[in-house]
RNA sequence: CGGGACGUGGCGCAGUUUGGUUAGCGCACUGGUCUGGGGGACCAGGGGUCGCCGGUUCAAAUCCGGCCGUCCCGACCA
């Protein structure tokens, strides 16, 4: 653990990296690109998981497990798919030291042999609705990587339906980005902005894709999970058609989503400060410490045990708690440390807390220091940690609020982005060359739609053709 | 993949321009003493062959070539 981080204000991916690294949630791999996810990053991601695995479960969905490697062949069945991936797909040529036959593909995502396997699986309407989902790795050619956000091999979450019906599948989309913006919102405190991409953004094979998008505290955009109607796209590339109950041959409705590691990265961007992370209490790995203060063995002895009762009280609550009784650090140290690593609540405990029979309480979100009854840090846990929940969901909207704009004309654009950056939201027609010139000329690109169109209250602003969308604009990771 | 910077104990760096004894420093680490309510102090220790490969030379961290990797900006993308 070294001292001191970047400033956020002064170099946002100097201050990332250095937080990554020296809160100990990931590091990189030996081969180029790759990353090792540390413990405590990874429970973070367990964390998270364990909201959106609950939630596909309640919602009836299924976890399966299908390969890693794909016959190059049966990726390259559906054509939009393969050309939307090929630049980004890693191609196994040998084994045991021979070269293959085929080549097969390392999965950048798993549409392709998830619905070859569906043309087997599915014959009748009374097979329908299939709702499964895997949790699993993939891998990407990238040529630029950061940590979490952009790495060659990811850890994500890949759902794959397939549906009876155009408006069964088109609803199933739209559940899924209803629980992703759940738990990006209530789990996460990251307020995001949920609706549809534009034609360019969409999935390779998608006919309508729908992302939830956050602001991160650098003011750039961050896709936080995603959700496409495939149509039929899918089911005509592999064949998979069923009776109905009427007789006749139908081909399948499908949809996929994804949810993955970079969100780990995405929580950090969105709620971290200067002195670090600052963690959903949620997700929080650690949700509080106990660091013990003490002079003499014997101080040391009676403030320790207390504070093992505290921990032991609050673990009969749920809490997820820690005593720091490490001998080899004094206490403002540690409180630097668990301030780095982002624990929403701190509990101070000395001698004269012991003998009055009370603990200091620090908030890691707002700062707030005061002094708390035993017995009452023990009861009241669960509603404090709901309090800084809230109190980071408050702080990350009012920030993604206030770095909101509307505007009407391309240099409003186009020097907000340049100047202050954040979400800029215009009138614009649809074409998909007035939105490749502002994204030319500003960097930034459409993030979001709304789900149902709305009235953008003007012209668009490149051609001056009526507008057709209100579309948010923003410089993207 | 294009432009820029860089690679020296676990981490951060100096040394490289003008090759030359045992490669330094801070933090971290180990043992000890004093300490302990916001990143402690002192004493004594351990650890590197300088990203990798090759070349030039009496001699290479230092010069030359190739490769690998990292960071920033850009294009592409979860």
């Amino acid at each position: 653990m070294s001292k001191g981080l970047p400033k956020q204000s002064e170099d946002f991916p100097g201050w990332y990296q250095e937080v990554v690294k020296q809160a100990g949630m990931a590091e990189h791999g030996s081969a180029r690109g790759s990353q090792v996810i540390k413990p405590y990053g990874y429970a973070l991601w367990e964390n998270m998981q364990r909201a959106l695995d609950d939630r596909f479960k309640a919602t009836g969905h299924e976890n399966l497990m299908f390969p890693l490697l794909i016959p190059y062949s049966v990726l390259a069945r559906e054509e939009e798919h393969l050309e939307g991936f090929s630049a980004e797909v890693w191609t196994v040529t040998q084994g045991g030291g021979k070269e293959l036959e085929e080549p097969l593909a390392i999965r950048p995502t798993s549409e392709a042999t998830i619905w070859s396997a569906y043309s087997n699986w599915i014959q009748s309407y009374r097979d329908l609705p299939l709702l499964y989902n895997q949790w699993c790795n993939v891998m990407r050619y990238e040529l630029r990587t950061r940590l979490f956000l952009r790495t060659s091999e990811f850890l994500w979450q890949e759902g794959h339906t397939a549906h009876a019906t155009r408006d069964e599948a088109w609803e199933e989309a739209l559940q899924m980005l209803e629980i992703y913006r759940e738990v990006a919102e209530d789990i996460l405190c990251v307020p995001v902005l949920a609706g549809r991409k534009s034609e360019a953004q969409r999935f390779p094979g998608a006919d309508e894709t729908f992302p939830i998008e956050g602001m991160m505290r650098d003011k750039r955009a961050l896709q936080c999970g995603t959700s496409h109607f495939l149509g039929q796209n899918f089911s005509k590339a592999y064949d998979v058609k069923f009776l109905t109950d009427q007789g006749e041959q139908e081909y399948a409705w499908g949809t996929s989503w994804g949810w993955s590691t970079r969100m780990v990265g995405g929580t950090v961007m969105a709620h971290g400060d200067d002195k670090g992370l600052r963690l959903p209490p949620a997700v929080a790995p650690t949700q509080a410490v106990i660091v013990p203060i003490y002079k003499t063995d014997d101080e040391r002895t009676r403030v320790l045990e207390v504070a093992t009762k505290i921990k032991d009280g609050l673990v009969g609550n749920g809490v997820r708690v820690k005593v720091d009784d490490r001998d080899q650090h004094r206490p403002g140290f540690k409180f630097a440390e668990w301030e780095l690593k982002g624990v929403p609540v701190r509990m101070e405990l000395g001698p004269r807390d012991v003998e009055a029979d009370h603990v200091v309480m620090v908030d890691r979100v707002t700062g707030e220091k005061r002094t708390v009854a035993t017995d009452s840090a023990i009861a009241d846990m669960a509603s404090v940690l709901n309090a800084v929940q809230k109190a980071l969901r408050d702080d990350a909207t009012a920030f993604r609020d206030a770095n909101t704009h509307e505007a009407a004309t391309f240099d409003e654009v186009r020097e907000g982005v340049a100047a202050e950056g954040g979400f800029w939201i215009t009138p614009w027609c649809g074409d998909a060359q007035c939105e490749e010139k502002v994204s030319a000329e500003t960097s930034a690109s459409i993030r979001v739609l709304p789900l149902e169109r709305e009235d953008p209250g003007g012209p668009c602003l490149v051609c001056g053709n009526p507008g057709t969308e209100r579309a948010t604009w923003a410089k993207a990771y």
